[in-house]
DNA sequence: AATACATATTGATGTTTATCAATATGTAAA
DNA sequence: TTTACATATTGATAAACATCAATATGTATT
């Protein structure tokens, strides 16, 4: 599939998104990011998995918990593209210097 | 709904991608445009029109055809941003001018 | 007015998808 | 080896979606 279209479709979901937009700050596991989005834990495990097979996301075991976070930085500069208001959260945590 | 959301929705589709990737190049008519999506003129029509709704393209009635353009320049810069082989063209066509 | 052309809309169909409850799997502590 | 906790998977359901054929609308020409 065109690269571009595969992230274009894991971006494409309100819960998927707010999850990506979570993880901007930073890694996070799974039991803080569902009530965060609002969704069961079932839920939010399945949208992290089809974020990590785009390979958006990465995951990370630590002992119960497993911690998911941003693999693909382009998804930063797609937001920068945008005037996402989450561009104030890039500048803090520096993924964009690549784009510069 | 979300701005990005909005956007990334509208560019979730193979066809609605590849109609606007088309139109990078300049606008170009309906009967134009489905046969190089490979669908059906019916099927296109819809598609631009979700497209439009998006304020991704904007259309003009010339005559008995009307044309198709981009509207929202953003999209450029997410193909940037994604380093998407069509970046070639949007240097020809000047689009990237106000994202340098 | 009649015809031809370009595009939009409607209605139907099959597919994909997001979601949840329930259950399974994996990990660590007691 | 139980028990508790964290995450993943399964199965079911309802909604959203892409597509097409057929038809309607709009425009220009004859």
């Amino acid at each position: 599939m065109d690269e571009t279209l595969k992230i274009m479709k894991a971006l494409s979901d309100g819960t998927r998104l707010k999850i990506v937009k979570f993880l901007l700050s930073g890694e996070k596991c799974v039991c803080e990011i569902f009530p965060h989005v609002k969704r069961t834990q079932s839920t939010t495990s399945t949208q992290l998995g089809k974020l990590e097979k785009a390979d958006i996301l990465k995951s990370r075991r630590e002992g119960k918990k497993i911690f998911y976070s941003i693999n693909d930085l382009r998804v930063c500069a797609v937001f920068k593209a945008l005037g996402d208001k989450n561009c104030k959260i890039l500048k803090k945590c520096g993924c964009m210097e690549r784009y510069k």
